[in-house]
DNA sequence: AAAATTTATGTTATATTATAACATAACGCT
DNA sequence: AGCGTTATGTTATAATATAACATAAATTTT
């Protein structure tokens, strides 16, 4: 079992999480000859900046800041549509928005826990899980290529808080 | 575990699917004192027209059809969160796209095999998922409420057609 | 049964998410 | 430097969904 919900769901020095999303993106793209390009480079930081998902339009607003210029839609798509090539990303098609992905090169498949209350959203991978889709999928003769597994519900630092405002939460 | 994922896969006399799922449906708001008013009854007819999930904007199209007269989205989304409410149609996310419910009744948290090819949606409830899932759950402290289970590949028709067009399934 | 209330639908406008199509610029190679 | 490829800019628009307010139909109350 692969998880990132501790980190998500307690308060952590998150540059680190930053950092070594970076760091993971910048290896993934040498590895697999793929150029991270400032644009790419700064949607996947915005992308990190917190654990919870963001939409396309909240990146586009961001990145028009940080660029100090007008980003259009279609250059935050192309961004978002490369970065999910890699696994660096993940989307969410619940929420229509899009997350950092924090172990992007285990092929694996994934489950996001995510919280009603603070938006946050933990990825986990199950090989249990697997195997009961396969069986699933085995029994009704489906041939399984993908999967989107979405929990919804409360984190465990929105059920033991006492502040519980909704977006409180320092995830 | 209870699916239809024969029923979707196989030819089948649909008329049996839309009879038994307005049965349920008439049923089902006699019991829970809610109005199956002719617009709603028509928009779960048209999800039943076939073991494909439609958009919202293929429902008004049909729809507007079928009475003969211009519906505009309000009317089609309001149906549809009736339908939701009452757990008689699903909405998969992943496709923004609504499908009816053939087992409305049942508290179940359902999973569904998407045929990339052909469209088609089976809908499968399966008590190991759901445990798998509450484990991985209670592993993180996250308190479950909710689930999304969308599964993408190829269905048996697909699979075993020797007519592998797409859109040629009976479903 | 008329009035009052609630529920459902009609209508117009608009928000939100995503992509098509074509132009320009930057990069990588020989 | 020239050429092809890749990435970004730009404009317009498609596709999905909802807000806000008006009307109508059904239900309840009197």
């Amino acid at each position: 079992m692969l998880t990132n919900s501790r980190l998500v769901h307690q308060p952590h020095d998150h540059d680190r999480c930053i950092n070594a999303a970076l760091t993971r993106a910048k290896g993934l793209c040498l590895e697999r000859n793929a150029k991270l390009t400032p644009t790419r480079e700064a949607v996947l930081t915005l992308l990190w900046q917190s654990h919870r998902p963001l939409g396309a339009y909240q990146v586009q607003e961001q990145l028009s800041k940080l660029l100090a210029k007008n980003i259009a839609p279609p250059t935050v798509y192309r961004a978002i549509e490369f970065l999910l090539g890699l696994g660096l990303i993940h989307r969410l098609p619940s929420l229509n928005a899009y997350i950092g992905c924090p172990f992007p090169s285990s092929h694996h498949s994934n489950l996001f826990m995510i919280c009603n209350q603070c938006g946050s959203a933990a990825e986990m991978t199950d090989a249990a899980l697997n195997e009961v889709l396969q069986t699933a999928s085995d029994k009704a003769n489906f041939v399984l290529q993908s999967q989107s597994v979405e929990l919804f519900g409360r984190c465990p630092q929105c059920t033991s808080s006492f502040m519980n405002e909704e977006g409180s939460g320092d995830v």
